[in-house]
RNA sequence: GCCGCGUUCGUCUAGCUGGCCCAGGACAUCAGGUUUUCAUCCUGAAGAUCAGGGGUUCGAAUCCCCUACGCGGUACCA
């Protein structure tokens, strides 16, 4: 049985490498009818932001990413969340100790600090390890009587790295990677505050927990022989790792980060987060009009591909054609013009009623009350045209109320001295059908044009620029047809009024 | 600095066991078509000497080595 887990930190709100990898481990628990957990990784009291539990449940529900276990749903393994856990890890750090895995140290941060300084005025890097933990103050050098006395105060527990052992990793993505012991650092497991590290935490509840994959970002690779290390130290079955390609900024090189979305004007964040001290806003792609569907099929596609041609995949198929041995090696440049295209793609795929549901909400915020048949038919008019949930609103305002202003731009390049007089007769037509069908008016109006020798675009746009304000739009008739001829009538008399010569 | 990972069109990428690749697709770009407009849509074009340099081979984007560059890590953070 397959069981992975995607183990966050609520320091703040989920970022979108984050929601990813999530995906990832999704699909494949998904496909190989597997487990996915959620557990909530806040062993660091320190960072602990109110709200971001809550924030990262509700972007999963959002997303359609649902949980076998977790913080929200509970599960076998319960407490998902490690400062519920605390007790747990204790023994699991003295176990280490008693099998020589691990060590006490007594060095104080500052003392630590000096040793850095120290060593880079010399232009090298302090590391405690296993060259430098013999002249540290730990249980190493200390006699057991002083030993005793320290453990009375603060102590944090290092990980005890064997000499001259070559790390072997076998990771899922990129293949076989070795370090060298020696160069690695002795590493704090177990904090003066009495609670594990990340490393200490995550290898004992990964265990406990049973998974079987551990997929996570790249940024872990470095630790990563820590871990298996840990695991052969508590002699326990290490899970198969993957460490997934970082999401970059669209410009430039460098992790996505949050101040890249305030700069470039996307999200970075699946819904908008107001941070609770500074009361600052992040965009999301939630209130941004995204669609769930789209998040999902664009941000599978950046690092992975089915090896095939297709790109369009619905959540079903994607769990069908993913793998993790075609999760590309490189990071992956950020494209919002991609992101765009796939959510106009899936907007598409709506039917007119569903998205005419969700436009009845925006309409009903600006107290605009109407039928549901007359906004489900104004969707129809404006779908194709629309990129995102929210501009809907944008592209069939005119529908429902008369333009405010004209574009300058079109008044002086097609309302000339004559376009009333030709307006005027053009309503006469529009009232002749009568009962008033949008074909036959068309029909009727190019008659007019062409009989009298006028030209049909300046015609046309002058018509349109009376009813939306602007030289776009849908189909002119379809426009009159479903504002009515009476409502025609008056704008056209208000076009005239308020575009002087 | 040290350690690790990476490097194919502007972007995401196909290419994994060398010849079917003078490198394919998608987004973006440009041109044309459809249309009363703007979009959509359709068609087409342009776009990578496969980071650079050495090998190996009859033959390399594909295998090996070196260099450069980028990224990640180097905390009692995750």
């Amino acid at each position: 049985m397959i069981r992975v887990r995607f183990a966050p930190s609520p320091t703040g709100p989920l970022h979108i490498g984050g929601v990813r990898t999530c995906l990832y481990n999704y699909l494949f628990a998904k496909q190989h009818n597997g487990k996915l957990l959620l557990r909530i990784e806040d062993t660091d009291q320190t960072r602990f932001v109110p709200g971001a539990e809550a924030y990262i449940v509700e972007s999963f529900k959002w997303l359609g990413i649902t949980f076998d276990e977790g913080v929200h749903v509970g599960g076998k393994h319960a407490p998902y969340k490690q400062s519920e856990r605390m007790p747990i890890y204790k023994k699991y750090a003295d176990e280490l100790i008693a099998k020589g895995w691990a060590y006490y140290a007594f060095d104080t941060p500052e003392e630590l600090e000096a040793k850095r300084k120290e060593a880079e005025a010399e232009k090298k890097t302090f590391q405690y390890d296993m060259n430098t933990r013999t002249v540290m103050c730990n249980s190493l050098t200390l006699s057991a009587e002083e030993i005793v006395e320290k453990l009375r105060g603060n102590y944090v527990v290092r990980f005890k790295y064997p000499e001259n052992t070559e790390v072997h990793i076998y990771d899922l993505i990129r293949g076989e990677v070795r370090i060298n012991a020696q160069l690695l650092d002795d590493k704090v497991l177990f904090k003066s505050d009495g609670l594990p590290t990340y490393h200490l935490a995550n290898v004992v509840d990964d265990h406990l927990m049973e998974i079987t994959h551990v997929i996570r970002g790249e940024e872990w690779l470095p630790s990563a022989p820590l871990h298996v290390m840990l695991y052969k130290a508590f002699e326990w079955q290490a899970p198969q790792f993957a460490h997934l390609p970082l999401l970059l900024k669209p410009d430039g090189n460098g992790k996505l980060s949050k101040r890249d979305g305030d700069r470039l004007g996307f999200p970075v964040f699946p819904m908008q987060w107001q941070d609770p001290t500074s009361g600052e806003i992040s965009s999301g792609y939630r209130e941004s009009g995204y669609l769930p569907e789209a998040v999902n099929n664009f941000l599978a596609l950046l690092g992975w591909n089915p090896g095939t041609e297709e790109e369009v995949m619905s959540m079903e198929q994607l769990v069908t054609r993913f793998s993790l041995e075609k999760v590309s090696k490189s990071g992956a440049k950020f494209d919002l013009d991609k992101a765009k295209w796939f959510n106009h793609y899936y907007i598409q795929q709506k039917t007119d009623k569903d998205l005419a549901t969700l436009f009845a909400q925006q309409l009903a915020e600006k107290n605009i009350h109407t039928n549901l048949e007359k906004v489900e038919k104004a969707i129809a008019l404006v779908k194709e045209r629309v990129y995102f949930t929210t501009d809907i609103w944008n592209q069939s305002a005119f529908l429902f109320q008369a333009p405010e202003t004209y574009n300058p731009e079109v008044v002086k390049k097609r309302w000339k001295e004559d376009t009333p007089v030709h307006l005027q007769q053009v309503i006469n037509i529009l009232f002749s059908v009568t009962p008033f069908d949008k074909t036959v008016a068309h029909d009727t109006v190019v008659a007019f044009i062409q009989e009298n020798q006028l030209n049909m675009g300046q015609i046309m746009n002058c018509l349109r620029l009376a009813l939306v304000g602007d030289s776009k739009g849908p189909d002119l008739f379809e426009i009159i047809d479903f504002i009515g001829v009476e409502e025609t009538n008056g704008r056209i008399g208000m076009a005239m009024k308020r575009i002087a010569l």
